[in-house]
RNA sequence: GGGCGAUUAGCUCAGUUGGUUUAGAGCACUUGGUUUACACCCAAGGGGUCGGGGGUUCGACUCCCUCAUCGCCCA
């Protein structure tokens, strides 16, 4: 059989992918087994896959398949979330396109428009995560606003409203003019621009002093309801009980006095504008302000600013200043650097806006989830993060959960035209509700108007481990059988928008954690440690990516560079490391399956040891690789495999047994051999799924239906660890051989002599491979130091290659004396620690133990040294 | 302004209750190599006063204080 030697990615990939697909081996239905459960972070239908999503889902993607591996019923539920805002934004811009105002529009016929889209872009994402090698139960598909999914976003609200847990109130919310609707104060996101401080004098009323204050937003002035000063401020003494003029309008206000003042900043003198800033706001209610709102939702100026009406409030800044300049108001302007909240979805500029709105009450849920996190029943990884999350739950605020939009949950609340209202699931129930209400049985469904808004799509994401196993249907216990999930893989962005309300929604509707563990990844950054974004275009597309580095590749690459929670620079070096990793091993599989077999011939001595030795090393590997997930350090594990499979297997066991060129090779290594890289495939799958089961498939004869995907993950015997050290002295002398044949420019093809001169411990366990591995004609043990020699020690073995005496002396002894250099400087800081009474009075007894063997050692070495630099001298 | 975290090799990072040879990995670098599995490779090698200073301890990359620099979150 010819095998290519390169690995084609391409070629076996999708053969694969469907191949799992078709056997049913991502499907997951419950049984007697132990359930391991992932729930996906739902991406929104807007998106198409990013390099965020590829880090995220590779790593559940390894978390599942190993769980698989390990005889769990691993399950992981895919699908996506409707993100109302940003869908429904875009389902605008569409209709624009056409011709088409979403205000021509009745809400069922752009619902219609919203659903055509989500149908055509909904699934894209989910398809291009297959090819990345996602084992999802794609049967289990679910989105955030498909029937079971919104029956229980509605229950819940019901629920909620009816423990006193939801209220309506008249607020201040973060108000997005461009997407006109409320948001969370999660979805503002603070910018760094720089502005301009304007100082502005108003008019005390009745004299012809000016009282001076400064503000950014200089056309908030026609809200203003008053002047406010510190209480402690005697600057502004005079002012206390007076009123000033506000300029442009001459309106009348009051100067009040508040401690909210800051004495330090701008004048100390601040303008108070109730309803446009948060801080103002409850200046306002303190002091029985009225509140002037000057804006209309889309941020033009509105008839009760009484100047400007109809302009934007930015023209309006820039227009007002000559204005308040002509008017004699306008006193100074300064540059100033501040921050503005902007929308996380369109961008546009928050405006601080009183409306009515649904808010649902965080703080006793928020104490349940935040114990929950503190005493690690629900454990982070890293745990780092246990900090941001308490110190946002020790001060959660109110969650406003309604939205003005119509792409998303309508609020089940029914008003009566009394302004009444009732809540209930169903228009039905709400008329029931309503008759039982009033007392007047003649209600019907047409004197019930339902609630214009929808609710906040993480309303329904907070439900997402308990929704996708329709767990709040009561005919359904499938939720008892996954529910808790085990593990949560999400960004560490959204640890407020969505893991801590999945914590408290998981408690308050389920009574326990919605998942076990929660892998908080970092944000995926090109190599200048900028974000990745569409505008800077740095963001690789991860198909291309994949189409030119193998999904496999990609996903070593991806792992590579991301601890968890860190931040990760990506570079395009990083899947080609995997891609080269990749071909690295197709190769090891194209040497050994490129060995003819014979039967019938001995099995030689280093073949014996070598596999003996890696027998252990696989051992070794899988408790190290065991440790490694049992702590999360995903990116560790596969390091550990990376290395051994690189080193240990393809640069010493393999060169090990390899047969001369031509030859066959024995039975039983070729056995041994094919066991080693059966269990190596196993321990990588999870990482490289698609290679492991391409090589697995063809290793040895496999029965239609097997996969690697579904046999077991290899388990450790008793650790041999003496047999590893006594390998590793023997690499340390095949090292010297070679850095002597470097060194001397001696070829590997011409053999070499060699005598050792074995210190205490000397073993010969492993002398057959060195004597193969360092092309050794001859090897002898000697008693006594062999003349003519180039020497090198491991350990406290001395060991001699004849030269014929062909040494440089001079280069030996320089050699030589640099080692006993060293070896005196490191036996100085052991000695200086045995010396000290207190350190071996007080340190414990095995940590003494271990310097007096380096004592010891170094002792015998400086010896050694010593007495060869001296023969060399003479 | 409030809080959290980081600073270890040229780069990206490990370093696990303070003790495993005066610090490890991957990449990059240097030198040599057409040894027929692999140049997407092999072999050998160089490179760090663990951000500065102070302290605790028999012992500090590890714990404490302080300074500097950077980052993140919140307001």
């Amino acid at each position: 059989m010819e095998i290519a030697s390169k690995y084609s990615p391409n070629a076996t990939e999708d053969k694969w992918y469907k191949y799992w697909m078709d056997k049913g081996f991502f499907k997951s239905v419950p049984d007697e087994r132990e359930p391991y459960t992932i729930v996906i972070p739902p991406p929104n239908v807007t998106g198409v896959l990013h390099m965020g999503h590829m880090l995220n889902n590779t790593i559940q993607d390894i978390l599942i398949r190993r769980a698989r591996m390990m005889g769990k019923n691993a399950c992981w539920v895919p699908g996506t979330d409707h993100a109302s805002i940003a869908t429904e934004a875009k389902v605008v811009n569409r209709l624009k396109t056409q011709g088409i105002d979403k205000s021509d529009l009745s809400r069922d016929e752009f619902l219609s428009h919203a659903w055509n889209w989500t149908e055509e872009h909904g699934g894209i994402i989910l398809e291009q995560l297959k090819k990345l090698g996602a084992s999802c139960d794609w049967d289990r598909t679910c989105f955030t606003l498909d029937e079971p999914r919104s029956k229980a976003v509605i229950d819940t609200f019901v629920a909620l409203y009816e423990k006193d847990l939801i209220y309506r109130g008249i607020r201040m919310v973060n108000w997005d003019p461009e997407a006109l609707t409320a948001v969370s104060d999660e979805e503002v996101v603070y910018k760094e621009v720089h502005s301009k401080l304007y100082y502005l004098q108003y008019q005390i009323e009745g004299e012809e002093e000016f009282v001076t204050i400064a503000t950014t937003r200089p056309e908030t002035i026609l809200g203003d309801t008053a002047v406010c000063i510190n209480p402690n401020d005697e600057r502004f003494a005079h002012l206390r009980g007076k009123r000033v003029l506000v300029p442009l309008v001459n309106r009348s206000i009051p100067i009040i006095e508040d401690e909210y003042v800051d004495m330090e900043f701008g004048t100390g003198c601040l303008k108070i504008t109730p309803a446009h800033d948060i801080n103002d706001y409850e200046i306002g209610m303190r002091h029985n302000l009225e509140s002037i709102d000057i804006l209309n939702d889309n941020g033009t100026l509105s008839e009760k600013a009484g100047l400007f009406v109809g302009k934007d409030r930015f023209v309006v800044r820039e227009e007002i200043i000559p204005e308040l300049e002509k008017a004699g108001n306008l006193l100074k302007v300064e540059n100033y650097d501040n921050k503005v909240g902007c929308s996380e979805r369109t961008g546009a500029v928050i405006e601080p806006k009183l409306s009515t709105q649904w808010f649902l009450k965080m703080s006793d849920m928020a104490k349940v989830a935040l114990d929950a996190v503190m005493n690690d029943e629900v454990k982070f990884h890293p745990a780092k993060f246990k900090n941001v999350y308490r110190h946002w739950m020790e001060n959660v605020k109110d969650w406003c959960i309604s939205r003005q939009l119509y792409w998303g949950h309508r609020i089940p609340v029914f008003y009566l035209e009394s302004g009444d209202f009732v809540v209930a699931s169903t228009i039905e129930e709400a008329v029931e509700k309503a008759k039982a209400k009033t007392g007047s049985d003649a209600l019907t469904t047409a004197d019930l108007s339902q609630e214009e808004d929808v609710l906040d799509t993480w309303a329904s994401s907070w439900l997402w481990p308990m929704s996708v196993f329709d767990g709040f249907n009561p005919e359904n216990n499938e939720v008892d059988y996954y529910y808790p999930t085990n593990d949560l893989v999400t960004g560490h962005d959204i640890i407020f928008f969505w893991v801590a309300r999945m914590i408290m929604a998981g408690y308050e509707f389920k009574g326990t954690f919605p998942f076990r563990n929660v892998y908080f990844t970092g944000m995926v950054r090109d190599k200048q440690g900028r974000k990745m974004s569409k505008q800077l275009g740095n963001s690789p597309d991860p198909l291309d990516l994949m189409a030119t580095y193998g999904a496999d590749g990609v996903r070593v690459g991806m792992l590579l560079c991301s601890p968890a929670g860190g931040d990760l620079l990506f570079d395009e070096s990083l899947p080609e490391q995997g891609r080269n990793f990749a071909n690295k091993i197709w190769n090891a599989f194209r040497l050994v399956k490129g060995w003819d077999i014979d039967n019938s011939i001995e099995q030689p001595e280093y073949a014996k040891q070598a596999i003996s030795w890696f027998d252990a090393k696989l051992d070794q590997t899988i408790e190290i690789v065991n440790d490694h997930f049992s702590k999360y350090r995903i990116s560790d594990a596969l390091m550990t495999v990376y290395t051994v499979f690189w080193q240990e297997f393809s640069s010493w066991y393999l060169e090990a047994i390899k047969p001369a060129y031509q030859q066959p090779l024995d039975g039983a290594t070729y056995k041994a051999t094919v066991e080693f890289f059966d269990k190596m495939l196993r321990l990588l799958h999870p990482f490289m799924p698609f290679l492991t089961e391409e090589i697995w498939q063809t290793l040895e004869g496999r029965k239609e239906g097997e996969s690697i995907m579904v046999s077991d993950m290899p388990v450790a015997k008793p650790l041999n660890a003496d047999l590893l050290d006594k390998f590793e002295i023997m690499k340390e002398a095949v090292g010297g051989i070679r850095t002597i044949r470097k060194e001397k420019n001696i070829a590997m093809k011409d053999a070499l002599k060699l005598d050792v001169l074995g210190g205490e411990n000397y073993a010969a366990d492993f002398d057959a491979v060195l004597v193969k591995m360092a092309n050794i004609s001859e090897k002898t043990m000697v008693s006594e130091k062999t003349e003519g020699a180039v020497s090198f020690m491991a350990r406290t073995n001395e060991y001699f290659v004849p030269m014929d005496g062909m040494i440089d002396v001079e280069a030996e002894l320089e050699k030589l004396r640099k080692d006993l250099a060293h070896q005196e400087g490191f036996l100085k800081g052991v000695m200086k620690k045995l010396g000290n009474e207190r350190f071996v009075g007080s340190a414990p007894e095995a940590v003494v133990a271990k310097e007096r063997q380096k004592q010891a050692d170094a002792e015998a070495k400086i010896k050694t040294l010593t007495e060869s630099i001296a023969r060399l001298e003479k």
